[in-house]
DNA sequence: CCACTAAATGAATGCCGTTCATTTAGAATT
DNA sequence: AATTCTAAATGAACGGCATTCATTTAGTGG
């Protein structure tokens, strides 16, 4: 039975005793580090379609049933990969900034991380923190940020994961192509819609993708920073 | 060559004559609309994982290589899908309530509508508009609401965009176990993040993922109300 | 009646994630 | 040093998948 996705360090009984390896345990060829880097690696080369059990075992020289020994799934595969990705999301203006600016700085860092790996984002969106132990400290990184900041406790919950939301449901917009909004020869019958388009590509801007994330993130920061007490 | 998933009366010759049929029309088994309906149908009886292209030919009485006269692929069946499920959201309220009230019934429609097909949204969110005319048509109805609103001109798309992203986002939300925030073993590591959840909790709101729509969706209507000339 | 062709079939292809019986090799125990 | 134990590797196999393609079928326009 392999570990599944949760603590690296795996109490599991009540004693509190280093635990005992016994078989053969020094020269493993393959464990959940290596292969979350070498999953890494795959989807930074090939994409998320390349990125099959086949591939990545290739990538490890190694048959693909062995990865099932570290591993249960190909999904736990892309939680492992998930959770390590997350810790490159910056929280660090939590620490050092006022609520405003490190909530900024946190949701756009947040969006760059995944706009690059959007296949992740259902996976996720509904995984409990219990499996993925980096995405936990960086909730506790923002929640304590919004408590030093006088939020009220019962809303720091809520307005994170209203501001996630956002933030993923942002990362996709990142990868649409630039001409998504051509209504082409429907034009005539969407007056509004078209016109509007026409104006935002009045204004030129290199990156619509940002000017909507920054216009929805101001919002929302404006909207929650009226909550604390 | 079969017809793309692109506006159902094609011209794509100058000429606006009624299309010519040839060949042996009247008949046929399959068509776009049968196939979209018979997808919808299958979806919501086995779910996605069994909707497969076998199921869903099996559902039509037909072989799966039949379906591939009238669809390019499993992906463009989905996005017939997406956009047939895209005319059943409300956006009625744009010509007959004020904006914020227009803008919220709409969102939560919206909302509710993808949240039980949360894996059409990595399809939608990067989808040309060309190829979804009911989803045209839905902007269509929004962007005019936000122009009679005095929304100016230039922010309405990115507006409407930043919303989309906060509702595609939620949908997900709602699909989300319920104890997706319990940090189990690793409350002592995380106390701020473990009090804000159990403060929540306290409330006692049977949805929780309803909560942090509405929360994110006032601050966003708030926000953008006041852009407003 | 003929020629044409859209739309159906059914077999085949190549890939996928995953399972399982089996082997291997090093550590622990004696 | 020999024996035992077992985690971790192998390689063959499985069922299912989306998609392709040569072929057949059956109406329609000429």
């Amino acid at each position: 039975m392999p570990a599944s996705t949760s603590a690296p360090a795996d109490p599991h009984r009540h004693d509190a005793k280093p635990r005992r390896r016994v078989g053969r345990p020094a020269a493993a060829v393959l464990d959940q580090d290596g292969i979350t880097l070498a999953a890494l690696q795959l989807i930074g080369k090939s994409g998320y379609d390349g990125f099959t059990m086949a591939a990545l075992a290739r990538t490890l020289n190694v048959a693909p049933s062995a990865l099932y020994n570290h591993v249960s799934s190909k999904r736990d595969v892309l939680v492992l990969v998930q959770d390590h990705l997350t810790s490159f999301v910056d929280v660090s203006a939590f620490d050092a900034e006022p609520w405003d600016r490190a909530v900024r700085s946190w949701a756009w860092s947040y969006r760059d991380v995944f706009s690059k790996h959007t296949p992740l984002i259902p996976v996720i969106a509904v995984l409990p923190v219990t499996d993925a132990p980096k995405t936990l400290a960086m909730y506790e990184a923002v929640s304590a940020g919004f408590s030093r900041a006088g939020f009220p406790q019962e809303r720091i919950i809520s307005a994170i994961v209203a501001l996630e939301s956002f933030i993923f449901g942002s990362a996709y917009d990142v990868t649409a192509p630039a001409d998504i909004f051509d209504s082409g020869s429907m034009a005539e019958s969407t007056p509004n819609f078209t016109a509007a388009v026409a104006r935002l590509a009045d204004q030129g801007h290199e990156n619509q993708a940002d000017v909507a994330f920054e216009l929805g993130l101001e919002a929302l920061i404006a909207g929650f920073g009226a909550l604390r007490g």
